[in-house]
DNA sequence: CGTTTCCTTGACGATTCTCAATTAGGGTGG
DNA sequence: CCACCCTAATTGAGAATCGTCAAGGAAACG
């Protein structure tokens, strides 16, 4: 376990005051934070370091801050299945089985989280029903996703995989009023391609047949000029417009 | 909307109390029937005939009682994505987002259902944490559930999927003490090629590849002399494992 | 400055899809 | 009870997409 914890004082992190991402759209650290005083503990996780594995015991929820979070599960052969990247305002351990975590998480650039005891989540519940109501709709919520996600897999072609995927990364960081023509990927092709179900070499080769196209314009991991409506046409249907249109109700309240 | 009600007076139906599928594994029909006093309405629905529809405003929950459910999205192009096939014991309708039916769910054969009141269950939950741990556990497994199928789109080959969907049918009949030896698959070759993200005629012919390989000898909708090992090295992976090691222990208990 | 890792690009091959024709089953009505 | 019809399943041939393998190049790291 490399696991390093430079800023490990139990403190309210009031950095975790941020509106949730559109993914756990209404559930917000906000509302953990301030309105039931769940105080967090500030963390910070170098590249590559796991914020939890897989099989380990559950007993902390994670608000990220900063950074990028990559989860997967393992195969008993070994093999890594990437399940999700995730964003500063997203919740991780909501999932977790058995009282164990469903997944691996692991820091792709340097991440700042929040932790929140798990037991103090639950004495919130039950305090709390809104809350409670808040957290039931974040696992509904969940599941409608993972439903998306497998429509993607089972119907949308190489193309339609990345420009969806394109889309899905610009919606976390417009979430967070970054330049819509700009974006950083702070993951590898071969993360891209495992999330996605396609060799990293596909993945390299859709992202220039995209360039050619005048959709994006790629330099490794930045994609600039990004034609937002070009890629929505190219996802082929509209997969992210009910989170996006959450989004917009969010911001407005 | 079709609909038809031959038997919709209002009884706590004890039929429900079955111990729930695997799927929905620690929380049962009986749990939610028999400790917490919530009753049911029973319903029969005809093949093909919708149980409810995706945006349709959430009001009941659903334990099927005998009979198979398919679930779908629709695209706004109006394709069909089918998301799952649910067989006597599962618990249908947590998955509403927004107080709507997140899918549509429909009969594929004769179907007995017992309706539940989206509040009782609500207040069900609320007198009882015992019993809002295992709403939440289940929302929990659901997800993990999710995440596997997402690893078998991403990563396994037609007939991997095949012999992966083909055990996941055995298991639900076995928990009800079906002989393994026979199987019957209330679902079109297009429905299950569209769950597995594959062409109905890929079904057909790993279908024919795996009768070939003395794996099992199809003839339409039955499927009989299954070789569940033969199956379970093909699948690649035991994608099923814990689950069967789940049941294994609730029928134990 | 070298080494390592990741990304890119090309050529080839395999799996799976599409299209089309044929066959089998189930249901209906005579 | 049989004949017919209609839907679903099967099977084949050809095409397209995507994966695999291999080589080259660029960025990052120590």
């Amino acid at each position: 376990m490399r696991r390093i914890t430079p800023n490990n004082t139990r403190t309210t992190c009031k950095q975790c005051s941020i509106v949730c991402r559109c993914l756990g759209r209404n559930l917000s650290a906000a509302d953990i934070e301030e309105n039931l005083g769940i105080s967090g503990c500030a963390r910070v996780l170098h590249k590559q370091e796991h914020l939890f594995d897989m099989h380990q015991p559950f007993h902390s929820l994670y608000i990220i801050k900063s950074g990028a979070i990559k989860t997967f599960s393992t195969t008993h052969t070994g093999e890594q299945q990437v399940l999700g990247f995730h964003q500063p305002g997203e919740i991780l351990g909501l999932d977790a089985v058995n009282s164990r975590y469903a997944t691996t998480a692991v820091a792709l650039t340097t991440t700042g989280v929040c932790a929140l005891n798990k037991d103090e989540v639950t004495r919130a519940m039950r305090r709390s029903s809104a809350f409670l109501e808040q957290i039931m709709e974040h696992y509904r919520q969940e599941l409608f996703q993972e439903k998306r996600m497998l429509t993607v897999l089972a119907r949308k072609d190489a193309d339609q995989r990345v420009a969806t995927f394109l889309l899905s990364q610009i919606r976390g960081c417009d979430f967070f009023n970054h330049s819509q023509a700009e974006l950083t990927l702070p993951m590898s092709r071969s993360d891209i391609g495992n999330y996605l179900g396609l060799a990293p070499e596909t993945i390299s080769r859709v992202l220039r047949r995209f360039q050619e196209a005048q959709l994006i314009v790629v330099q490794r991991n930045r994609v600039n000029k990004i034609n937002s409506a070009g890629l929505y046409s190219m996802a082929g249907e509209s997969v992210w417009l009910d989170e996006c249109s959450c989004k917009q109700r969010q911001c407005a309240s």
